[in-house]
DNA sequence: ACATTTCGTTTACATGCGTAATCGATGTCT
DNA sequence: AGACATCGATTACGCATGTAAACGAAATGT
């Protein structure tokens, strides 16, 4: 483990999702969304606007009088990471029994059940 | 969902860990796991293992001079409250997406797909 | 030019966590 | 009984995190 520099938080992870859903942004519409979504003031997001900088997972580019961020960390790398972190922790690595342990508690609703399936049928005609 | 007071930390789910696998254990048998697999001091167990009992997290009975140590909260309610976190904050709290984005990163072969559908099989079976 | 607004930067502070050392009570050996 | 060993309890300490207020510089309006 422990590859990047500095891990993102989960606070600061809020504060990614809402730049990689839409970015470059300034500090003001980043601040109105999390104040809404999250009910953050904005001291405490402007704080996690520089530790991200300080850990090098976005970047700040000059905008006239502001700053617009953007993030340097794809968010694909980052679910990747969370993801197989959680798997190596609880489930040996593998995706399988984590299905599995959904399936026990009943969590697998006929729905999601047919959406894995089409996963799999897809996947099977991709290779 | 939100039952125990307080969360179970990294550190402290490898003391859970070991005693989910076997137990109830004295310290002194947990230490001697915990030394090994994780390289820690006997203070450090101690430690956990007070912050667990703090917790309400594990229960210790009196054994002549020691205590014995077992868990309070099932593993597969832990395993559970963790994945389902995840998939909360990752991937809209469906189990689809998640596999499909590990298909994507090409981090499923053939034998990962396999066992996904035998297991969707015996779901399909048992209902 | 000066007051005001607007940003980013710096400082703050209580918790939680990782990692221990030390203290203290109790049991054991001689 | 007194010294020693054991084991849990208490205290420690630095870094991360969540949450923010205060400060300072730059732009703007008047």
């Amino acid at each position: 483990m422990e590859t990047s520099p500095h891990r993102i938080s989960a606070a600061e992870s809020e504060v990614m999702k809402v730049l990689w859903t839409d970015s470059p942004k300034p500090a003001e519409e980043v601040l109105a969304i999390l104040a809404k979504e999250q009910g953050w003031a904005e001291g405490t997001v402007k704080t996690l606007l520089n530790r991200l900088l300080k850990k090098g997972a976005i970047a700040a580019d000059k905008d006239g009088r502001r700053f617009l961020y953007r993030p340097l960390i794809g968010r694909e790398d980052y679910v990747d990471a969370e993801s197989q972190g959680l798997l190596d922790r609880l489930f040996d690595g593998r995706l399988a029994p984590l299905v599995s342990h959904f399936s026990k508690r009943e969590k697998l609703n006929p729905e999601d059940v047919a959406e894995l399936r089409r996963l799999l049928e897809k996947i099977d005609d991709g290779q």
